[in-house]
DNA sequence: TGCGATTAGATCGTACACGATTTATTTATG
DNA sequence: CATAAATAAATCGTGTACGATCTAATCGCA
């Protein structure tokens, strides 16, 4: 019984660095960590976002994607520039070697599903079972007393 | 199309990241990171284990466990000794301090199901597909070239 | 019996995550 | 217009993850 959430969890945790597992070796020969891959997947979706609307879709902080931002500044992936109307913010637009990359990724795509062993529909609704729970989960429910 | 696995992949990141941060607080009053819970219930399933088993129930490295297990010490939780049979192996024992653990943590695992939002048979049923992925994921299969 | 291959942990370097704090900029208010 | 409150990144410290390598102990087999 109580068992249970705790399967839940470490069936998350576990899945989930399994599946950077598999993308690592299909992310390294183009130079990539799987974070850095998943903020190229927000830029590629929409370009020249500020850091902050990266970290809220990613759910990341700035303390995670600074750092990480910089490295793919360094790479020649990304470049970092003061929005001219606000300077607090720093938008993070893509370069052409990170564009050109896009390209370079459909085969990933089709590994992943493949390694996945999942139907298109299966994967689907098991995307949307996860981003139900993950949605429950960031909610500031009443967990912390009872 | 293409994008099911990115979201897939991303949803088991984004809500490991989040259950995460639902225990966080809840083992914070404990002294206790969430890696570090994970290794007190694979030693509270079964005591005196070899680095090396923990690691594999928990899919992770010794380079990863040893400074772990090293950090769970110096906070009493834990004692390492090397197995008398084979000087390879150190065996992992619970302390006192980290056996009693056990009896404070049914709130969490309360709290957790409730924060899931979900019932016990739908937990099960998605923590099943879950594994399942995550064993498909870790089979060598043929997912480096086509 | 002896020595190369294997195995178990440990070590090292790099890259996330994230709580807490700091700095710089903008906004709101008197 | 001045300044306190709010906001956006950056910085700092700690703790995982993990590839690569190292060391020590055991095993296999001539």
């Amino acid at each position: 019984m109580l068992q249970i959430d705790q399967m839940l969890c470490f069936s998350l945790y576990a899945a989930s660095r399994a599946m950077t597992r598999v993308y690592q070796p299909l992310l390294e020969p183009l130079g990539l960590t799987y974070p850095q891959y998943v903020v190229l997947l927000a830029l590629w979706a929409e370009d020249a976002q500020p850091v902050g609307q990266i970290g809220s879709r990613l759910g990341l902080e700035s303390n995670t994607l600074t750092p990480l931002l910089k490295r793919m500044e360094a790479a020649g992936l990304i470049h970092r520039a003061r929005n001219k109307d606000d300077e607090r913010q720093v938008i993070i637009s893509l370069s052409g070697k990170g564009r050109l990359l896009q390209s370079q990724t459909s085969h990933i795509d089709r590994c992943i599903i493949e390694a996945s062993g999942l139907s298109l529909d299966q994967a689907i609704a098991l995307t949307a079972e996860i981003n139900a729970l993950a949605a429950r989960l960031m909610t500031p429910d009443t967990a912390t007393d009872a």
